[in-house]
RNA sequence: GCCACCCUAGCUCAGUCGGUAGAGCAGCCGCCUUGUAAGCGGCAGGUCGGGAGUUCAAUUCUCCCGGGUGGCUCCA
């Protein structure tokens, strides 16, 4: 509510006409009034009054009365004014906010003048002019625990201190060479980028930030016809639904990363999802950490939603008894769901959401040495990890590198070798100080068809938060110290994961390619389609000979050419045709998507082809019906 | 969050200069028994995203809300 206030000799107005179509009749006395020697109040209400109009009036009473006391009048005039908001309240609840507040200044004894609402009026005026005859006030009423209107999202410290970052742009080639980069005409200029045209769209991209192309992202619409993943209108924007082959897909993707992990020997472990605002450590972490949180109310705290695993496994790390013989030693979770209240426009399909899955893996280091040391290691597993995903490395992704200057003055060669090991220029953006709780962090980004980059792996030295959240180990004299830490999200976000393949099939459609899924990620693996119906009893026999393959069978009536189209849709990499010639001689008839060849092969052979190419990957059975005849319809 | 645009059948889209709507595909039923990306016929399917306003009448005009897309801002 906005309030101005004037303190008057008089005040007199008359009604001129209706403001409001809406508005009631009023009786021919109320449509003239004046008061002297009074408090004179113009009032508006906004938007945010409607939603507990009881609590601004009482807050706007407060004011009232605050000024009227310091101008010992007990005389006021309300006077409805809507021209002090860009963001009125809708007319009804404007009217009960003034309703209230007329009603308060009665009670607390004050001698009320009202106006009437929704009327254009001329009115005159005398303003007394001294002081404190002329004063304005912005009043938002006060949050009642029962009432309390939780702030959407929290923007904290760190945010504020990003949009006054400033940075300066390089790129790092192979050889060491180091090159400044300006905008110039829009452009990005400093390097030779012919032979890097992607590092140039994304230098682009973080830099100039401006676009050239304006497009939906392809995968939208492929993960919608493939019935993988959906828009969910019943929930809020960025958390996605999965349809079975969506959850099929999403859910190999996170085993294979939580394998790796193990592998590579961090310890599972599992934390919530909600943690306590109040906490004094991660109260001073939130101002940190550039995000926007979800905010939930408990029953007895206010609690925000978990944007990554850090606090859970910091909280964690401070209870544990550590020596540096432990030392490197890394904790893990695959968090379902991270959660991060991003801005509206900033959604973008599987790019980026509200709710998403990271795979997040801190490791305790004694130093900067080994961390530098140990961080390689990391970049190794992410490397495979990514390459086994279906991706070519370094080929598919681009290094942006964010480091302070300290850091590169002293550790420039970790960064020269770490461009050198990644094998193509990177892109740095260097830090005149330390804003953030890391020295160096870099990520691996997926430059798409419509030149934006989402960042999949990344990992950050962490100099600051064993200090502050008391994570210690003892050194070799037994003495305390605090460990740095390691970032590591090995994988990047398995959503992006999943949008970086459907956007690099998006490509390969566009370049005549027919577009796949790895196969240990297909849906169906093998489809077998009998040529008529007289072949569905074998083609049903066959079945048992694809055990631990993702085999189904067309056994709807449709033609052989409707059911291949079907198969071709849904990117099946096998496709199968069994007819009188396939009975009698007991191979197969195999349509091989990869190379669009038909090949002739017995069911054996079929099935080593794709345990082979599929070995040592996770594997799930049918994520539906093995029937297609069985099978229900998601999305057309 | 801000600016712009979009929302019609399960899907992809026509259409109504304001008089409550149509196609193809998918679905269901029937015929056909199929040799490598759509066989034929019939039936059914809609609060024209939700709410309010203007109007004799709103899917159509106006406003608000929701969802989506692009840009800004920002990130795993």
């Amino acid at each position: 509510m906005r309030v101005l206030f004037l303190h008057v000799d008089y005040l007199e107005y008359e009604v001129t006409g209706k403001a409001l179509k809406s508005i009631g009749e009023i009786p021919q006395e109320r449509k003239h009034g004046r008061v002297e020697e009074a408090l004179v109040c113009f009032l508006s209400a906004e938007k945010r009054d409607e939603k507990d109009p009881k609590a601004a009036a009482l807050a706007a009473a407060k004011n009232i009365e605050d000024v009227a006391g310091q101008l010992h009048t007990k005389r006021i005039a309300l006077y409805p004014y809507a021209h002090l908001s860009s963001d009125l309240a809708a007319p009804e609840p404007a009217q009960a906010v003034l309703a209230a507040l007329e009603a308060e200044l009665g009670k607390r004894g004050y001698e009320v003048h009202a106006s009437p609402f929704g009327y254009y009026k001329s009115f005159r005026v005398s303003v007394k002019g001294h002081p404190l005859s002329e004063l304005s006030r912005e009043i938002v009423a006060e949050a009642t625990p029962a009432v309390a209107e939780e702030p959407k999202e929290m923007v904290n410290e760190a945010l504020k201190a990003e949009q006054r970052l400033v940075s300066h742009w390089h790129v790092l080639d192979t050889q060491g060479g180091f090159h400044p980069l300006s905008i110039e005409a829009g452009r990005v200029a400093g390097f030779d980028f012919a032979a890097h045209d992607r590092l140039r769209r994304f230098a682009q991209y973080e830099m100039a930030k401006s676009r050239e192309v304006k497009e939906e992202p392809p995968h939208v619409r492929l993960m919608q016809e493939l019935e993988l993943v959906d828009y969910e209108p019943g929930s809020d924007p960025g958390n996605l639904r999965y349809y079975p082959k969506g959850r099929l897909i999403k859910g190999l993707l996170e085993e294979f990363v939580s394998q790796r992990v193990r592998e590579y020997g961090a310890m599972e472990v599992e934390c919530p999802v909600m943690y306590d605002f109040e906490h004094p450590a991660l109260k001073s972490y939130l101002n940190r950490f550039p995000a926007r949180q979800y905010v939930v109310q408990t029953p007895n705290k206010r609690a925000f939603l978990r944007f990554s695993a850090c606090f859970g496994q910091f909280l964690i790390m401070k209870d544990m008894v550590l020596s540096y013989k432990q030392l490197p030693l890394s904790l893990y979770e695959l968090t379902r769901y991270s959660f991060r209240a991003e801005q509206r426009g900033e959604l973008a399909g599987l790019r980026r959401l509200r709710a998403f899955t990271m795979p997040d893996c801190h490791a305790l280091v004694t130093d900067v040495a080994q961390a530098k040391e140990h961080m390689m290691v990391r970049m190794e597993v992410a490397w495979k990890l990514l390459q086994d995903c279906g991706f070519s490395l370094p080929d598919d992704f681009e290094v942006g590198m964010r480091v302070t200057e300290p850091f590169w003055k002293e550790h420039g060669d970790f960064v020269k070798a770490y461009a050198r090991r990644w094998g193509k220029p990177i892109l740095i953006e260097m830090w005149s100080e330390q804003f953030f709780y890391f020295v160096l962090k870099y990520e691996w980004n997926f430059v798409d068809a419509n030149d934006k980059a989402a960042a999949l792996t990344t990992d950050q030295i962490d100099t600051e938060n064993a200090k502050r959240f008391g994570i210690t180990y003892a050194d070799e004299k037994g003495e305390k110290q605090f460990p740095y830490i390691l970032h590591l999200s090995p994988s990047g976000a398995v959503e992006r994961v999943l949008y970086a393949l459907l956007e690099k099939a998006a490509a390969d459609i566009k370049a005549g390619k027919p577009p796949m899924f790895p196969l240990w990620l297909s849906p169906t693996q093998v489809r077998i389609i009998p040529v008529s119906g007289d072949q569905l009893e074998h083609a049903r026999k066959l079945l048992a000979a694809f055990d631990g393959v993702r085999a189904d069978l067309d056994d709807t009536n449709d033609t052989l050419g409707k059911k291949i189209r079907r198969a071709e849709k849904e990117w099946v990499p096998y496709i199968v045709v069994v007819g009188k010639k396939e009975i009698e001689s007991g191979k197969l008839n195999v349509r091989v998507r990869s190379t669009k060849a038909q090949e002739e092969m017995t069911p054996d052979r079929l099935r080593k082809l794709v345990m082979d190419a599929t070995a040592g990957r996770p594997f799930r059975p049918l994520a539906e019906n093995v029937l297609i005849s069985a099978r229900p319809i998601f999305r057309g």
